[in-house]
DNA sequence: GTTAGTGCAAACCTTTTGCAGCTCT
DNA sequence: AGAGCTGCAAAAGGTTTGCACTAAC
């Protein structure tokens, strides 16, 4: 694999396949979605443990501005930090479980039929989508219901929850 | 206005209304749209010189986690800060201009459908959604083009992606 | 009077930058 | 050979936290 789709993508800019950037982009191709900076680097250090955590950065911005990566959110389900995928596949958006923070690929024409709509609509060409969906998985609704139940028979006024129902004041 | 629907909502759930949040909750609710921490604190302190900026993020976390306001990313358009609206409208995605910065938003069905896709392909609960369209409107496109133009003639190895801009070497 | 909320300072986390030396082409 | 890339250290940007004081209820 001296030339996958990337690094040949790469090769043709003039840009320098050094070992660093073999190892990163090897790791990103391969390990599948959804990778913050810090998990990267964690991992290229295994391999390299000279490789510095700036060199993660540095690369990450290079195949940002280069398309080859796209950067998620993933509504900071678990900090601010950001998350990387290789832009190779088809449009999706992500469901995050806030709960378990399980995230999941949505494939559906009404994906593309937004984006056909804006660009009619605007007159916008577009360059990026980020479709990002919050919410409780279908594991998690019913454990959610339990922790709900506990707690309103526990505090008297606990915290309002992120958004349906707020538990009965007791006075 | 003693108590508008935000302010109410606070009320209910027992939440102080203090000076500094009601300065905070009529900026967010009437200066339109996409305001981050920083411009709402500068706003604010016009206000009320003493108020601060910690009390702005503390605040900003209260609505979000009561599911008052939205936060938003706008895809980074202008640096890591979020950006807040209040969630009292429709469900609606953000087209950002990439070039000029320019917000529109965007209201249609396929959002919808989108969301009840969701909801029915993994018995989702769906507690929020963010979509975000990147690219260039249709006022930067032609300037967009002009500046392309104006690369190509002088670099050696112009490139075909839209994101790079990779200005001309001088040596 | 209680307790939540505020201001201040300092910490924190993620990401970026300056610079000297190294390495890919 | 030389520009581009890396590592290191340090800074920056955005946000959060600890604590004593203040103010809303």
């Amino acid at each position: 694999m001296a030339t996958s789709g990337t690094k040949g993508s790469l090769r043709e800019r003039g840009i320098r396949l050094t070992r660093q950037r073999e190892i990163l982009l090897e790791l990103i191709d391969q390990s599948g979605k959804h990778l913050d900076a810090e998990s990267l680097f964690q991992m290229a250090q295994k391999r390299d443990p000279k490789l510095n955590r700036v060199t993660v950065y540095r690369t990450l911005k290079l195949l940002k501005k280069g398309g080859l990566v796209d950067e998620l959110d993933l509504l900071h389900y678990d900090g601010d930090q950001h998350y990387y995928e290789t832009r190779t596949k088809q449009e999706h958006a992500h469901i995050i479980c806030l709960r378990c923070g399980k995230v999941e690929e949505y494939f559906g024409d009404s994906l593309q039929k937004l984006r056909r709509q804006v660009e009619e609509h605007f007159g916008f060409q577009i360059l990026l989508t980020r479709t990002e969906v919050g919410g409780y998985c279908s594991h998690c609704q019913a454990l959610r219901a339990r922790e709900l139940a506990a707690a309103a028979e526990a505090a008297a006024v606990p915290l309002p929850e992120p958004k349906d129902k707020r538990p009965a004041r007791k006075v």
